[in-house]
DNA sequence: CGTAGGTTTGAGTCGGGTCAAGAAATGTGG
DNA sequence: CCACATTTCTTGACCCGACTCAAACCTACG
């Protein structure tokens, strides 16, 4: 399904640049000109691929890079002391991973492809450099760093004020906008991640998460098979989400 | 309590200065050698004093400035569109506020001072000029905000995973090592914020953190009289806080 | 075709929310 | 400085949403 994204996979022909990706609205070079995008273009690290399940960082380890995804999904989550895993996001194609780690030497999170994913890597040091040079880099980047504050706060007014449907809700909504970002269909998607993966996100058991999928299928609101998603009736998902911005 | 934190108050007196701040250690000039803390120094506006209650930012309005407290302390919060309000921090002397605002031209929350408050007033547009003519500025202004983004991950895992014991444990270890960092008693302080505050910024009813509270005092691991604390058994709460990382 | 994840459904329990009502603390004005 | 008003905090009784435990059902894939 994410396949109709045409994103440089063939790598062989002609050299893949920023200017020429088709994402390139969404991520990084945003406020660039083309010249300065040549300059972000020699630093990136392209075609590096992850398969399902396989990390692309892991928390603790020193930290090198930020990566913006080209295909495929991410996921980021903390580890706890005493074990558990928390997801803190989801990451569709066009999105930046790794911007918690910037205050420190280690990954502040583990970072791990929920499908058959391509990144290109950014190493931090040639990142700040730049930003350094290209003050539409430097605005762009702490632009995307608080966006990122923002919609952590975002889901922790979702975890501490809204009931399990409400979120759930939100959730869907937030893909939605996300897919229609990238022109794809608004209505009509698959999942990227488990259903447990869900629950973990927004705090919830997985058999709430099933069950709450089922009530909106009866409902009429959606019609899920499996990870094939339809958002039938989008008006009574959002007034169901009400005051939750969509990321 | 506060004001044993030897601040210029008596604003008269030789200008102030970053320099010869006792936050700076805390603050913004970190990284900064003295010759660059005198350009931080043209464009901080200091001696900027709210009241209790006061809204030093509103959620909405434009984006001019990013504020360092000096004194007293400052809560942030996001409306929903449903109206109520979610805190998304408590921000101490020495902390920064408005960096979640840094990607639009409104700010994404409302700050309020939750006492007597202090602070200093650091315009958008000359930090950005700062931090793009100083790389450790530029350095210290990433670090800050990755910072803000693991503290904002920190609690979607405390609402998402922890009881109500463990959050309120969570929480008041996490001011006793801020109090702790400023050099004052880190198991006898003055909470700055009403239970209420502390109800909402944890996801949970009042009467629930008001019950907590006394259970703690029946544990004998805390003694709490209004808003005076004193932490009896830290290694208690600590157990209890777990996988809870101090902000 | 069989096994392992992933997903759904049911039954029972409980943590924390809600509602209600005092008790303290804080503020206000005369 | 005191009487009154208002906010903040505490305590109790009750209830509900979501968790846990348990079991069956898919579906993908070797």
């Amino acid at each position: 399904m994410n396949q109709s994204i045409p994103v440089n996979q063939v790598s062989s022909i002609s050299k893949s640049s920023c200017q020429h990706c088709s994402l390139s609205n969404l991520c990084l070079p945003l406020a660039l000109d083309s010249d300065d995008m040549n300059r972000l273009d020699e630093v990136v690290n392209r075609d590096r691929i992850f398969n399902r399940g396989e990390q692309v960082f892991t928390q603790s380890t020193p930290f090198r890079s930020c990566y913006a995804v080209k295909s495929g999904a991410i996921k980021t989550s903390v580890i706890t002391e005493s074990g558990d895993e928390q997801i803190t996001g989801f990451f569709m194609p066009g999105e930046l991973v790794g911007l918690d780690s910037m205050s420190d030497d280690t990954h502040a999170s583990t970072a791990k492809a929920l499908e058959r994913t391509s990144v290109c890597e950014i190493p931090v040091e040639q990142l700040e450099q730049l930003a350094h040079t290209l003050p539409g880099m430097q605005h762009h980047m702490f632009h995307l760093m608080s966006q990122e504050i923002r919609n952590s706060h975002q889901l922790s007014v979702l975890l501490s004020k809204n009931t399990a449907e409400e979120r759930i809700a939100a959730l869907l909504l937030s893909l939605s906008t996300r897919f229609q970002r990238r022109k794809l269909s608004p209505t009509h998607f698959n999942l990227p991640m488990a259903r447990n993966d869900i629950a973990n996100f927004l705090g919830l058991a997985v058999e709430t998460v099933s069950r709450v999928f089922t009530r909106f299928q009866n409902q009429g609101l959606i019609r899920a098979r499996g990870r094939d998603i339809e958002l039938v009736d989008l008006e009574a998902l959002q007034t169901m989400a009400q005051g939750t911005a969509q990321t």
